[in-house]
RNA sequence: CGGGGUGUAGCGUAGCCCGGUAUCGCGCUUGGUUUGGGACCAAGAGGUCGUAGGUUCGAAUCCUGCCACCCCGACCA
C-alpha cells in the first residue's frame, strides 16, 4: 500500500490520497462526479441517521420533490437565478434513436422537449410551487419539510466531497406565519447544524452570519457555522437561510391570517451536504490515515488475533466472541478480523488508515495473562487491560476518544483564531499560518472585495451575539463597529 | 473556461529527448515456511502503452484532435 503524502509537504495530495486509499471515494467516468464507497458511505448514512433524528426531534417530516425543475421556475426570483445560472444541468430532450451509422445511439431530434428542465441546483423553485397549494389558512402553516436528495451544480473544478458536480445534501424547506417564527427556525437550525458538528463530528464551528456579497441568492439572512482545517482554511459545514418572503412572492405563496387580512408566507431553507465528509477528514485525520470519531465510525473496535496455531486462535476467538457480543449488547461496532490471509502487522496499519478508534490485539501470551492489548487512534497509545475489564472499558473510551478529537481540534481553533489591527498583520497572517482572523471591516462591499483580490481571503462570517467595539476597517481606516471573521476558504 | 503538468498491468513507476511492440516494485495466483507493527522463498498469470487520427517499412516514443486527473487562475448561493 502506498505511503500517503505528508500534511506539512503536500496537504491537497494528503487529502486526495486519503480520500482514495481509505476507501472513501473515487472519481467516477463522469467528469466532476465521484463514487462513495461503501466505507465512505456508511460514514455518510452515520451522519444522516443523527441529522435526520434531530430534524424530527425538532417537527421536521421528510418528503421528496423532483429532480427536475421547469426551466421558467427558476427565473422567478431574480437573485436566485443569477446565483445558480452558470452551472445548471439543462434536460433538453426525452429520447434517443439508434445512430443511422449503426454506431450506438443519438439523440433524437424528434424529441425536444418543449419546456427545458433543469437538473435542480438546490429545490427552492419546486419548493415553493408546491407550497402556493399546499397554503390558504394561517392553520396551514407551518410547513415543516426536509428532504435527502442528491443535487447538480456544474463545477469547472471539482475535488472529492469537498466540490463534486453531483452531490448529496439535506434540504431543508419551511413556510410560517410570521417572521419572527421563520427567524427562529433559520436559527434554531443552525443550532441543529452547530451541536451535530461538535458532539458528532468532534468539530468546533464558528456561528455567525454571512455578509451581503457571501450571502445565499434569494435569501434576506444566511447562518452559517465555518470550521478551521488543518492547513489553516476554514470550510463552511453548514448553511441556514432567513428567505423573508422573497420566495413567496416570486411563487404567489399567500395565507389568510387570522384577523382575514391575505399575506405572504415567511420561508427558511437550510442544508448540509456530503462536503461535510470533507471536513470530517481534514479536521481530524493525520499521516497515518483517517482519524474519526467514535460517533461517526462504521467500526468502533477493531480486533485483532496474533496466533500460530488453529488451537490458538480457537482460545482466542472463544474470548472474543464473548467480548464482541457484550459490547454489541452496548450498540457497539465490533470487527474480529480473524482473517488468515493478512498478517497482524498488515491490519494494524490497515485499521490506522480507515480511522478505526480503537484496536484491540491478543494474542498466546495475553491468553496466558487473561489481558490484551489496546490502542488508541486519536492518540496513539497502546496499553495492556485485562480480559475480564474489557467489556466495561471499551464504552467509556470510546467517549474518551470522541472528547480528545474535540478538545485537540478546539484547541486548534483556538490558536489558529487571531485579532489583527493593521493591514500588515492582516496580510502576514494570511500568507503564514492562516486561521480565522479577527478583524475590523468598514462594512461595505467594496472593501471586501478588494481585500479579497489582494489576498483572496474573503469575510467567512460576522460570529453571532458579537461584541460591539469600536475600531477602524483594516484595509480602509474608516470606522467600524465590530469585527468580523476572515479567512481563506474551500 | 485560460495557463502548466500528467496518463505505460489492480496500484506506483522506468523507457520517450535520440522510433525497432515494454522495465522494476507492490499487489494477484499456486506451493511451502511464517504471524506481538505493512513476513519470506520459489514458480506463475496479467499490458488495445488514456483515446482517435496522422507521419513512417515500423510509434509507448514524433505530430494533431479529444478524454480524464493534478497544480495555478477565473468561477463557486
Amino acid at each position: 500500500m502506498a505511503k500517503l503524502p505528508k500534511r506539512s509537504e503536500d496537504y491537497s495530495g494528503w487529502y486526495n490520497e486519503l480520500v482514495k486509499s481509505a476507501d472513501l471515494a473515487e472519481n467516477s467516468a463522469v467528469r466532476g462526479c465521484m463514487v462513495i464507497k461503501p466505507y465512505g458511505y456508511s460514514i455518510w448514512e452515520k451522519m444522516q441517521q443523527e441529522l435526520d433524528r434531530r430534524f424530527k426531534e425538532t417537527g421536521h417530516s421528510n418528503a421528496y420533490f423532483p429532480l427536475f425543475i421547469p426551466k421558467s421556475y427558476l427565473s422567478k426570483e431574480a437573485s436566485h437565478v443569477e446565483g445558480f445560472a452558470k452551472e445548471c444541468a439543462v434536460v433538453t430532450h426525452y429520447r434517443l434513436k439508434n445512430s443511422p451509422d449503426g454506431k450506438g445511439v443519438i439523440v433524437d431530434p424528434d424529441a425536444k422537449l418543449e419546456e427545458e428542465l433543469i437538473v435542480r441546483p438546490t429545490s427552492e423553485t419546486i419548493i415553493w410551487n408546491t407550497y402556493k397549494n399546499w397554503v390558504q389558512s394561517y392553520r396551514d402553516l407551518p410547513i415543516l419539510v426536509n428532504q435527502w436528495a442528491n443535487v447538480v451544480r456544474w463545477e469547472m473544478r471539482t475535488r472529492l466531497f469537498l466540490r463534486t458536480a453531483e452531490f448529496l445534501w439535506q434540504e431543508g424547506h419551511t413556510a410560517h406565519a410570521t417572521q419572527q417564527e421563520a427567524e427562529a427556525e433559520a436559527q434554531q437550525m443552525l443550532e441543529v447544524y452547530a451541536d451535530f458538528a461538535e458532539n458528532i463530528m468532534a468539530l468546533p464551528v464558528l456561528k455567525g452570519v454571512k455578509t451581503p456579497n457571501e450571502r445565499f441568492a434569494g435569501a434576506i439572512d444566511t447562518y452559517c457555522i465555518e470550521a478551521l482545517m488543518q492547513d489553516g482554511k476554514a470550510l463552511q459545514a453548514g448553511t441556514s437561510h432567513f428567505l423573508g418572503q422573497n420566495f413567496a412572492k416570486a411563487f404567489d405563496v399567500k395565507f389568510t391570517a387570522k384577523d382575514n387580512k391575505l399575506d405572504f408566507v415567511w420561508g427558511t431553507s437550510w442544508g448540509v451536504s456530503t462536503r461535510l465528509m470533507g471536513a470530517l477528514i481534514m479536521a481530524h485525520s493525520d499521516d497515518e490515515g483517517l482519524v474519526l470519531p467514535p460517533n461517526l465510525a462504521p467500526i468502533q473496535v477493531v480486533i485483532v488475533p496474533i496466533y500460530k496455531t488453529e488451537e490458538q486462535l480457537n482460545a482466542i476467538s472463544e474470548k472474543v466472541n464473548g467480548w464482541k457480543k457484550e459490547l454489541i449488547k452496548q450498540g457497539i461496532s465490533v470487527k474480529f478480523d480473524n482473517r488468515d490471509t493478512q498478517s497482524p502487522g498488515w491490519k494494524f496499519a490497515e485499521y490506522e488508515l480507515k480511522g478505526v478508534p480503537i484496536r484491540i490485539a491478543i494474542g498466546p501470551r495475553d491468553l496466558e495473562n487473561n489481558t490484551c492489548e489496546v490502542a488508541r487512534r486519536d492518540t496513539k497509545e497502546k496499553f495492556s487491560v485485562n480480559g475480564d475489564e474489557i467489556v466495561q472499558l471499551i464504552p467509556e473510551l470510546l467517549k474518551k476518544i470522541q472528547d480528545t478529537i474535540y478538545q485537540k481540534a478546539l484547541s486548534f481553533k483556538n490558536q489558529n483564531t487571531i485579532e489583527v489591527n493593521s493591514w500588515e498583520e492582516f496580510k502576514k497572517a494570511i500568507d503564514t499560518k492562516g486561521g480565522f482572523i479577527s478583524a475590523h471591516w468598514d462594512g461595505t462591499s467594496e472593501t471586501e472585495e478588494k481585500i479579497k483580490e489582494e489576498t483572496k481571503a474573503t469575510i467567512r462570517c460576522i460570529p453571532l451575539n458579537n461584541k460591539q467595539e469600536a475600531g477602524k476597517c483594516i484595509f480602509t481606516g474608516n470606522p467600524s463597529k465590530e469585527r468580523v471573521i476572515f479567512a481563506l476558504n474551500y
